[in-house]
DNA sequence: GCCGTTTTCGGCCCGACTGTTTTCAGTCG
C-alpha cells in the first residue's frame, strides 16, 4: 500500500472512532473528508514531507481539507509510522466494534448506545444481545429495527464489497430498459457513480419521471431479480437485486466476494425538476457540497428540485416557489456561472474552477487497439477474427500482442513460436483490407525489470506492450526501480496495466507515480489505461496524474474475446475521469501519426 | 478540524424514509 493509501485509511478510522465516541461530528468529517482527498492525492505524500524539511506543514495545509493538525499528523505518520492520536483513539474503543459500522442501517448513534448501555463489543456480543431481546432496552429499538438489523448482519456476513463497474453497468441497463417500458415513464436515466463512471459501484440509482409513479414502482419492486424491497415510498424505493457471478478469465466470484445483490434506488423525479435531479443524484457528495456552497454564496440554495432563491426557510419546491432552473443540468450550470462539467469530473477536485468544457477523449475518438491475444497464446480469436471484429469498430490499426515466454499459464511464445507468429500477422495484413494489423508482444517485465525477449527479437516487433503479471507484491521502492527500467528501455511502446491490481482481487504493485510518468515522458513511453473492467490500470487518479505529467496514455481493451472490445467504454471513463484530452491518447491518432511514433522506436 | 471578496469565530448541503414516537431521531445518499 502507498503512504497515502496507508494515511486515507488511517484518516478514515479516526473519523469512525470519533463517531462511535459520540465525539464532535464536525471533526470526524474533517477527518473523513482529508482521507479521501489524501487517497486520490497523485504526489506522494512522503515525498512531500521528505522534500520540504521546515517547510512540509506549510506546503501540506496547501492541500484542500489539510489543515495545520492533519498535516502535523502526515508528517507525524511519515517521520515516525504511526498516528499517536489513532493509536489512542482505538485504545478507547473496542477493536470489535468498528466493523459494524459497514452494517447497513446501523449508524454510529445506534453503535454508540449498543456499546455504552448494551456492553456490545463486537458481532458476536450483537449477535447474543438480539436473540436475548436486550436489544429491545435500547432507545428507539423495536421489534421491526431488530429485524432489519438481522437481515442487515445477514447481508453484511457476505462479505459486502462494491461491485465493478463493469458489473454494475449491465444490471443498470436491463433495470433501466425494463422500467422504460412501464406505464407513464416520460424519462428515465442512471445516476450516482455509475454515471460519473467510478471503477466501483456501491448502489445503482435510477431516475423516472412519469405520469403513473405507482406503474413504475411496481414494476420496479416486483422485478424477478429482486431479492429484498428495503423501502418502499411515494418518491423513492429502495431494492436489492441479484447479480451474475460471471468475471470473464478470471473465473467466477469466489465465496464472499462482491456478494451476491446490489442496492437499487428508484427515484421518481417530476419532469419540471428533471435537471436538478439528474444533478443531484450525480453527485459526487463532495462536488454537491461544493456546488451548494457556490449557490449559498449567491444567495440561492441547490436541491433535488432546482436552484432557488435563499429565503433562509428549508423546502423552498414545497411552498410554491419558482425555481431559477431546474429543467436541465444546462440550465443549473448557466444560473450558477459556470460551464457544463461532465459527470466523470464531478468529484471536486478543480472543476469547479473550470472556464469552459474541455474537451475529454470520447469512445467515438478511439481508432486503433494496441493490446490483444489470440488463441496463439491465451485468447479466443484467430488473427482473422481479431482484425475484422477491430474493423467492424472502426478501428484503422489492431495490434496483436500474445504473452511471452515467462507467462506459461498464459500460453505465453517461446522466441521461435514469435517469430513464426509475426509471419503470420504480416500475412494476414497483406491479405485483409480496410485494417492494419500490427505484429507485436505483450512482453513480461519480469521482477527485475529486464524483458522477456531479447532485443534483437522485440526490434522485429511494430508493436511492444510491456506489462507486470508476475512478483506483484514486491515493496513501492523495488517496483518503480523494476518499471523504470521496462520505460527506460528503447524498444517498448507502452506499459501495460503499470500496476497489475485487480479490483477487489488484488492490490498489485504500488510504484511512484510521479516518477514513472516523468520517465515516460522523457522516454516516449504510452501509459497504458487497460479498459478491463476488472483491470482499469492506471486508475482514475493516476491518469489525471499522467496527464499533467504531459505523458501519453494508451487505452486498451486487452481483448481476449469478441466482447472485450466492449470495455473500451470503461477505459475511457477512466480516462476522462483523468481529465485526459484526446490528443494526449495515441489510440485516437490517425493512422499516419500512430504509426510514425511506433517506428520511431526502431 | 477546516475555512473565510461581507467571517479568525461560528458556521459546516439538504431532503426522504423508517420506526419509533405523539413531534422526531437516526440513517442514508
Amino acid at each position: 500500500m502507498s503512504v497515502n493509501a496507508e494515511l486515507a485509511a488511517a484518516f478514515g478510522e479516526i473519523a469512525k472512532l470519533i463517531e462511535i465516541l459520540g465525539q464532535d461530528k464536525f471533526r470526524a468529517i474533517a477527518h473523513d473528508k482529508a482521507s479521501r482527498i489524501i487517497e486520490a492525492y497523485p504526489t506522494d505524500l512522503k515525498t512531500i514531507v521528505a522534500g520540504s524539511g521546515a517547510d512540509a506543514r506549510k506546503r501540506l495545509t496547501e492541500i484542500e481539507g489539510v489543515g495545520p493538525k492533519i498535516a502535523d499528523k502526515i508528517i507525524e505518520y511519515c517521520t515516525k509510522g504511526r498516528v499517536q492520536e489513532l493509536d489512542e483513539l482505538r485504545a478507547e474503543v473496542p477493536a470489535g466494534l468498528l466493523p459494524l459500522m459497514q452494517i447497513p442501517g446501523l449508524g454510529p448513534k445506534t453503535l454508540h448506545a449498543l456499546w455504552k448501555e448494551g456492553g456490545v463489543k463486537d458481532l458476536a456480543g450483537l449477535k447474543k444481545a438480539i436473540e436475548s431481546g436486550r436489544i429491545l432496552e435500547l432507545p428507539r429499538m423495536g421489534e421491526k429495527s431488530v429485524q432489519k438489523l438481522k437481515e442487515s448482519i445477514a447481508l453484511a456476513e457476505q462479505g459486502e464489497t462494491r461491485l465493478p463497474l463493469g458489473m454494475a453497468m449491465p444490471i443498470a441497463e436491463a433495470i433501466v430498459a425494463k422500467l422504460r417500458s412501464a406505464k407513464g415513464v416520460e424519462r428515465i436515466a442512471f445516476a450516482g457513480s455509475l454515471r460519473r463512471g467510478k471503477e466501483t459501484i456501491g448502489d445503482i440509482d435510477i431516475l423516472v419521471s412519469t405520469s403513473d409513479p405507482d406503474a413504475v414502482g411496481a414494476v420496479f419492486r416486483g422485478a424477478d431479480d429482486v431479492v429484498q424491497v428495503i423501502s418502499a415510498g411515494e418518491t423513492r424505493s429502495s431494492v436489492r437485486v441479484r447479480i451474475g457471478g460471471d468475471a470473464g478469465r478470471w473465473g467466477a466470484l469466489q465465496e464472499g466476494q462482491a456478494g451476491p445483490s446490489i442496492q437499487v434506488d428508484l427515484k421518481i423525479i417530476p419532469e419540471a425538476s428533471w435537471g436538478a435531479a439528474l444533478y443531484y443524484f450525480t453527485g459526487s457528495k463532495d462536488h454537491n457540497v461544493a456546488v451548494r456552497q457556490r449557490s449559498l454564496d449567491r444567495g440561492w440554495t441547490l436541491n433535488e428540485y432546482g436552484l432557488f432563491e435563499d429565503d433562509g426557510k428549508a423546502e423552498p419546491h414545497k411552498r410554491g416557489l419558482k425555481p431559477i432552473a431546474s429543467r436541465t443540468e444546462d440550465d443549473i450550470f448557466k444560473a450558477l456561472g459556470l460551464p457544463f462539467i461532465p459527470p466523470e469530473l464531478r468529484e471536486n477536485r478543480g472543476e469547479l474552477s473550470l472556464k469552459s468544457t474541455p474537451r475529454l477523449v470520447e469512445v467515438g475518438d478511439v481508432r486503433a487497439e494496441l493490446h490483444a491475444h489470440t488463441t496463439e497464446s491465451d485468447g479466443e480469436l484467430i488473427i482473422e477474427e481479431l482484425a475484422r471484429e477491430a474493423k467492424h469498430r472502426g478501428f484503422h490499426t489492431i495490434a496483436v500482442t500474445d504473452h511471452s515466454k515467462s507467462s506459461v499459464i498464459a500460453g505465453g511464445l517461446t522466441p521461435e513460436r514469435l517469430r513464426e507468429h509475426i509471419k503470420a500477422v504480416r500475412a494476414a495484413d497483406a491479405w485483409i483490407e480496410g485494417i492494419s494489423i500490427l505484429p507485436g508482444s505483450e512482453v513480461d517485465i519480469l521482477s527485475d525489470g529486464s524483458l522477456d525477449y531479447d532485443d534483437e527479437l522485440l526490434a522485429q516487433l511494430d508493436v511492444v506492450v510491456a506489462s507486470p503479471h508476475a512478483a506483484l507484491s514486491q515493496d513501492p521502492a523495488t517496483a518503480t526501480r523494476r518499471l523504470l527500467r521496462a520505460i527506460e528501455h528503447p524498444m517498448v511502446h507502452i506499459i501495460g496495466h503499470p500496476t497489475g491490481r485487480l479490483i477487489n482481487r488484488r492490490a498489485g504493485l504500488a510504484p511512484d507515480m510521479a516518477e514513472l510518468f516523468a520517465a515516460a515522458k522523457a522516454h516516449n513511453v504510452a501509459m497504458e489505461i487497460n479498459a478491463h473492467w476488472m483491470r482499469l490500470d492506471l486508475r482514475d487518479h493516476h491518469v489525471r496524474a499522467a496527464v499533467e505529467a504531459g505523458c501519453l496514455i494508451a487505452i486498451d481493451c486487452d481483448v481476449h474475446a469478441v466482447d472485450d472490445f466492449d470495455c473500451l467504454r470503461y477505459g475511457v471513463m477512466t480516462g476522462r475521469r483523468g481529465w485526459l484530452p484526446p490528443e494526449q491518447c495515441i489510440n485516437t491518432w490517425d493512422k499516419k501519426k500512430l504509426h510514425a511514433w511506433l517506428r520511431s522506436k526502431r
